[in-house]
DNA sequence: TCGTTTTTCTAGAACGATTTAGTAGAACGA
DNA sequence: TCGTTCTACTAAATCGTTCTAGAAAAACGA
């Protein structure tokens, strides 16, 4: 095993001191362009790769990374648009800030793994997308100095927060719903407790999410009379709103509308319409929540909100000195398509 | 500013060495459990994180994340389905192995800023997702002496590759154009020289992506006598095809066909197609490449490939111990939808 | 009982860089 | 010519861990 090639072996090859070798790659300035010259060759020659990342994020205290917190699986993650384009939105501020990003999955089931993989994460500042208030997680992050960034609201140990008003947007859809005469929905949620092989009805206080709790709050603010029932096929995905609407539309009592609280989910209970002959708007409706792309081309009725636009803001809060504005509410925007209607009369 | 709080702090209020400290959180089979109870114990009262990632990092020299490296810009790289499909696989492996993913863009225009991020990424190993060869920012991981697993063939900087056969997938698409009497195709390729506000036709040898150049060969191995020419609207993204399939619809010189050489592009071009009119599969072909989940709800004939399960074996080439085959080529097929259809005769 | 093994803990040297404070020597102004 | 200010470089401390080697005490075998 050949001695690993160090700041110290170039600057003895070159014949200047470490310090030098440092400056020549972080300081330019500070030494003659002739010597860099020389320490550049030198360590070429000697296969050195530049100052080590590790070592320099010990000494200086940066890692030069942002830490990006999802609850749930990484690969869930992944296979929700809206998260995706948060993601999208928060690169490009990265990239600017020639940072990179660091994905940290933590389970809101197997809370210690997630706990530990932040503990140990070299980041220097972290994004938090939709995690619970009261995460372990996120006090850890505040014990270890880190700036942290929420996609939520009054996340109270956060350092600020980027978001919409959850509360307010359901409001708007519930209103939507109370007007095409829907007295009966069902409420599409993501939940852990169940799985697509057995979605079950869960009571309000079952939700394990801060801003289902929220959206289920606003739907009921402007549906007062309205029976929700709230049902979960397991994690927010286009599967879970397949098999949780699948199970609803077998039941004996069908609701007139399903209110997926997002799009994934939407999505799902209309393709479960579609298997049973159903057509969505006509014998049931089906509304969302994001307006990802998808949901435009299969004519959901959703919540549109800035998404991309958030992962930007997040991502400049973040990065940016000169960002001031500690917290920002996206404004959010009703969008009818094919999937509402009219409830029937009876 | 008070003092941090390190694992000396710790190991003199609990009265022990700072090595039992570290072994309370690394080897809890090393100490008596009353000892690490009252470790723990104070270091909670303290307000210790734990052993610092980037202290650990430079002892240990493991850093605990895959690097993943991306042409062009991070932001483009979430709007392809396909790259977010391989991220998913990728995720899953390293989920399992507790291991966070580190994301880096390499931008193929500005090489030296994408070298520098990965000279100072604190990574242990990496992915190289459709990088060039010959990208100087692989030579750069070589030296450092990180293992690489990438998504082409033959890279020789890599210690190991999880691929298609591309020439052959793309010449199986080739034969079925072929034999729907296709003899004059445009083909739609990503390239930085092009934007969606102008469009470009290239040569072969403009061509600056390596699996690009290798589909085109495809085509043309079981296209021997049609007339092939490449067209670009910039990125590869959406809006791209969507531009490029558009001037190349608005101009005197009509194709019979267009191939994408990715999904998001091939649906860019069958949008410009309905924008004029025109009905993918009647009046003209078109084509794709990945299979992404929105080519069937289009019904875009394409070519499938197991894109989770490429980003799957990545990781365990590279987080896997017991991973031997460091060469695997993934299974793809052609899928025929109704995007297709026979060349007018004329 | 005595030597050997096991358990439990520690001292002190790395790991590879950056930073602070400082030193020669050159350049400058009067 | 002398004192002052730059410029170009260096020595040594330091960042917070983990690791190697080893020591003290306890347990064990015969």
């Amino acid at each position: 095993m050949t001695p690993r090639v160090t700041i110290k072996t170039v600057a003895q090859a070159a014949g200047v001191s470490p310090s030098t070798v440092s400056n020549a790659y972080n300081k330019p300035d500070q030494l003659s362009a002739a010597v860099r010259e020389r320490i550049l060759a030198k360590a070429a020659e000697l296969g050195y790769a530049g100052p080590d990342a590790a070592a320099r994020a010990l000494r200086s205290g940066k890692a030069g990374a942002v830490g990006v917190l999802f609850t749930d699986k990484l690969s869930y993650a992944f296979s929700d648009p809206y998260a995706v384009g948060f993601l999208a939105g928060l690169a490009e501020v990265a990239e600017e800030f020639t940072t990179s990003l660091l994905l940290m999955p933590i389970s809101s089931v197997d809370i210690e793994s997630g706990t530990n993989a932040v503990r140990q994460a070299a980041i220097d500042t972290a994004a938090i997308f939709c995690v619970d208030h009261g995460h372990p997680a996120l006090e850890m992050l505040k014990n270890r100095g880190i700036p942290m960034v929420s996609t939520q609201r009054g996340h109270d140990l956060a350092d600020g927060w980027v978001a919409i008003d959850e509360l307010d947007s359901a409001a708007a859809m519930g209103e939507h719903l109370a007007r095409l005469g829907h007295r009966d929905v069902v409420v599409l949620v993501d939940s852990h407790q169940a799985t697509s092989r057995q979605p079950i009805e869960l009571d309000l206080d079952q939700v394990g999410c801060d801003d289902c709790e929220l959206r289920i709050a606003g739907l009921r603010k402007t549906m007062p009379d309205a029976r929700l029932r709230i049902v979960s096929g397991g994690h927010n995905a286009f599967g879970s709103g397949l098999a949780a609407a699948g199970w609803v539309l077998d039941s004996q009592d069908r609701p007139t509308a399903i209110a997926g609280l997002s799009d994934v989910q939407a999505l799902g209970a209309m393709e479960a319409m579609k298997t049973r002959g159903l057509i969505p708007g006509r014998d049931l409706t089906v509304t969302g929540f994001d307006d990802i792309p998808a949901a435009e081309t299969a004519g959901l009725t959703t919540i549109r909100q800035p998404i991309k636009d958030k992962g930007r803001a997040v991502g400049r809060l973040l990065l940016d000195p000169n960002a001031t504005e500690r917290h920002l509410t996206m404004p959010t925007e009703l969008v009818v398509r094919a999937s509402s209607g009219p409830a029937p009369r009876n």
